[in-house]
DNA sequence: CGGCATCCCGAGCGATACTG
DNA sequence: CAGTATCGCTCGGGATGCCG
């Protein structure tokens, strides 16, 4: 799994080590609806394959912004949800988001959304 | 020089690659202090090469992020500056760095600021 | 169902040397 | 002063196959 540095010129940089992976901000996002099944992840995202999925959720969760709950059935379920930590960042992810949907549109590249501002309103009332 | 992607799943994807460069975000610290000569921030930044900082510049600037201005004289005098649109990313830095340190304080990664409470505060003025 | 083990490739970054 | 050019390594991430 990654390792984060030891030492940080900035806490920006701290943070984009965290969420920077590809598919990380997408799986915080979905994570954010509720909580997943890791199949259920896969559907949702259907050009993942199973180990960049099973590589970021578990970097996702070594670092404490996801958690992972495993129960013993047969067959097995694994269910992932945000942590408070997780939680509270996405205020954080929505300003991102808004510079970033301002500056795609100025140069004309396309976006796919999530934490755009209209997706994010639905969840708001989770904000403290 | 890096190429953007043509589309994103979501902006904030676009930003991390935008900023995600290894020394930008310092850059960008260091010019929203100022205009900042090639020279001068070879100083400020001592551990960095010349090549680097040539090569994040450049894509900064070619993101729009960061003004070069050449002013033909003998000795050469290039000086950097930032953007309106980069000007407007520092409160969503801001708010990244804010998160990153309480994680950090969390975590116990050491830190060595830039855009941290008391530090940014010094240019709040700036922002509109 | 929810993974893990391998192999492989290209991007990002550093070191070093040269230049108008 | 302010760069450019080249080499080489590391590591993130894709493809594929096996497993309790």
């Amino acid at each position: 799994m990654k390792e984060l540095q030891s030492e940080y010129q900035c806490a920006i940089n701290l943070v984009i080590d965290l969420i920077g992976g590809k598919w990380k901000v997408l799986l915080l996002w979905h994570l954010n609806e509720g909580d997943k099944r890791f199949n259920e992840l896969r559907r949702t995202i259907p050009e993942i394959t199973k180990k960049m999925l099973t590589q970021q959720l578990r970097e996702l969760e070594g670092h404490g912004l996801v958690k992972r709950t495993v129960f013993e059935e047969v067959p097995p379920r694994v269910v992932y949800s945000t942590t408070d930590f997780g939680h509270r960042l996405q205020p954080v992810l929505y300003g991102m988001c808004q510079w970033g949907d301002d500056y795609a549109e100025k140069e004309g590249i396309q976006m796919n959304s999530c934490w755009t501002g209209r997706d994010f309103m639905k969840n708001k009332s989770d904000l403290s």
